[in-house]
DNA sequence: ACGAAGCGGAGAAGATGTCTCCACTTTTCC
DNA sequence: GGAAAAGTGGAGACATCTTCTCCGCTTCGT
């Protein structure tokens, strides 16, 4: 257990480190695919991803067995940083503006990136993945959404489930159909949050203009 | 011309009409295309519709020589419906109850169609005839816009391409995923209305409940 | 009752996707 | 420097799925 171990971070995992052209080909094929399935999701097939990597299929075969194990170590992570979102979005000291901030952030990660709503919705790939991050992050969520009530700041009627769903509407709309202006989800959650008040004097204003109507699809 | 013409109705048009088995297979379909572009949108095959229809794949060919020409005989009338609509809405004549009452029949439709939003939003099939009913339902829907913000009911910044994509947004988010709540749509677009106002001294009751925790796929 | 109209569904033809195999290339290590 | 181990590419086996055709048989209308 205490050798000096060059190879440091991995003490059991590590069977045998991979040959040096190995691994740049496993990180690029990793990164092809992140690209490839944030621009147009997780129904890419593989053939595509080595392509678009540089590699052979077959490479791509021989580092992920299966396209689930691909998927599953390409999001990993970016289930991990919903958690630190929500933590931060506590951190801030005023509860509306801590619940804003969450929703605009999640926002604009899920926007972006077609394959992590795939995922989150679909749950075709990665499913047990997606469930434990759930469970992780629904009391964060609920506890920002308690404490913006209790300061009177959010309408009672919202529940915690509200949340994610509207986030995911908001993106996967402005994604599908009307993908001419990219960041119109803002105007919509601009909209939103003047309904999710428990009452308003005037409005918030709308943050990107509405599309023309020429530019709808 | 003024023969004493027993086929009424149809002067120039029917070159023959069809043997009676053959309209009764035509009409089954129909209903049965229906039924399937509805629930699972137009990427089901023909051969599946035929199955469903209780004929074979030969009979769907010879009446409907391709996908596209079974999807426009199908959808021409659903979409003049919309046209009618948004006159009902003007007639009435409070102008915010007329738009709310617009966008949510209209939601109503797409909620409950999904070959109907792939149509409207993704033009793969039935382009033209989509086409022409946006351009005779844009002025119609402007009007109503223009209205209700004319009486001071509706916020200033609000443009006739909201009111589509809101409804859009409402009946697709509502649909995948989170399917569990049927009529869920209704919840988010008195949400949504809430904020489309100028302004507010208190919430209109959310009409629908929340999805549990465990409801979300 | 007979000819014309219509029918079913096997299967041709073509896409598209996953994954395997193996002759060849590159790295590692002595 | 050179042999063994590790890794590579990509053709192609295999599977699935769609659209659409074809033709022997059935049903309708008169």
């Amino acid at each position: 257990m205490t050798e000096n171990s060059a190879d440091c971070g991995a003490d059991v995992r590590a069977v045998r480190p991979l040959r040096r052209d190995a691994e740049r080909n496993r990180q690029r094929i990793l990164k092809a695919a992140a690209e490839v399935f944030n621009e147009r999701g997780l129904d890419v097939s593989l053939d595509e991803i080595a392509r678009h990597a540089g590699v052979g299929v077959g490479t791509v075969y021989r580092r992920f067995r299966t396209k689930e194990e691909l998927i599953e170590a390409l999001f990993m992570d970016r289930l991990d940083s919903v958690a630190t979102i929500a933590d931060e979005a506590y951190a801030n000291p005023d509860a509306w503006c801590g619940l804003v901030s969450f929703m605009e952030r999640m926002a604009e990660i899920m926007a972006g990136d077609v394959g992590l709503r795939q995922m989150l919705m679909f749950a075709t790939y990665g499913r047990d993945l997606v469930a434990v991050a759930r469970q992780r992050n629904e009391p964060l969520v609920a506890r920002l959404v308690q404490r913006a009530q209790a300061a009177g700041q959010l309408r009672a009627d919202i529940q915690r489930t509200d949340i994610p769903f509207i986030v995911f509407m908001l993106t996967e709309a402005a994604h599908l159909g009307y993908a001419a202006t990219p960041g119109i989800w803002r105007r919509y959650l601009t909209l939103v949050l003047d309904g999710m008040q428990p009452r308003r004097e005037g409005v918030t204003p709308l943050p990107v203009v509405a599309m023309r109507p020429d530019e709808m699809e």
